[in-house]
DNA sequence: AATCCGTTCAACCGCCCCAAG
DNA sequence: CCTTGGGGCGGTTGAACGGAT
């Protein structure tokens, strides 16, 4: 038995969204909040697909998207992030505060990889572009997660992430980029509605344990209106160069 | 002016993960 | 446990665009 589709095809738009469609989207999110995709469409009076909506919110409508003209910075930073996380787009998007994984994933295939070959690297292992040492992707582990070559024959394929829910990948990448934050916890920059529930719940580190303890994946998302959003997105802003200058130390 | 060709990027597709029942 | 549904992710497609011929 397969899965039900998640929408009605035959009675949707696709393609290219019209400026009608972007403003309905928009309203309705900015008294609703996002979330709950599948419904939203019918609420929204939009004849599209839930994922359509949500992919043309995040990548495109979302307040504080900054939209093309990458930084030389931002470019380095995601050679190195691909580096150690491979294509795990969304996670090296949650890493650049106003970048989407979408944007990067096209940004990555049609600058940064021309740019690393003609650098002399291969885009895929990040090493000499003869085939030499460096990372490699190991075809066995599903969707490209990236180890060390040596480490790919010594160690059990792993999720990047320890049991504990920390990031796994960190001390491992320590090693082989020193100056790169690995740390994948919850952070304003790649807030996105999306908070640490211990935080959210008032709590303490020492009292609910390392909010790093849940992963990006698991956080606790809450739905609430575009006001709000612009309103931590102005915050965002004003500390965004902090973040950036603190990350990216070293560079 | 017309055509070809390479590039860009918005959007779609199919799969995976996870929570709820 | 198993099934189902929702959300999210990465890969791929194809229309639009611009430059070359």
């Amino acid at each position: 038995m397969g899965r039900s589709p998640c929408c009605e095809k035959a009675h949707t738009n696709r393609g290219a969204w019209t400026k009608e469609e972007d403003e309905r989207l928009i309203a309705h999110i900015k008294v609703h909040g996002n979330g709950c995709w599948r419904s939203l469409p019918k609420a929204a009076g939009l004849l599209r697909c839930g994922k359509s909506c949500r992919l043309r919110w995040i990548n495109y409508l979302r307040p504080g998207l900054k939209r093309g003209n990458f930084a030389e910075e931002e470019d380095e930073l995601i050679i190195k992030l691909h580096g150690v996380l491979g294509n795990k787009w969304s996670l090296i998007a949650s890493r650049l505060p106003g970048r989407t994984d979408n944007e990067i994933k096209n940004y990555w295939n049609t600058h940064i990889k021309r740019k690393l070959i003609g650098r002399g690297v291969d885009p895929r292992a990040h090493g000499p572009a003869n085939g030499g040492a460096g990372l490699a992707i190991n075809p066995s582990r599903p969707r490209g997660v990236p180890v060390a070559v040596d480490e790919a024959t010594a160690n059990p394929p792993s999720t990047g992430l320890a049991e504990d829910g920390h990031s796994s990948v960190t001390s491992m990448d320590d090693e082989r980029c020193p100056d790169l934050n690995l740390d994948l916890s919850i952070s304003p920059p790649c807030s996105e509605a999306t908070v640490c529930l211990c935080c959210h719940l008032g709590l303490q580190a020492s009292e609910a344990g390392s909010c790093q303890a849940i992963p990006i994946r698991h956080g606790l998302r809450y739905h609430r209106s575009l006001e709000e959003e612009e309103e931590e997105q102005e915050e965002e802003e004003e500390e965004e160069g902090h973040h950036v200058d603190s990350f990216v130390h070293g560079y």
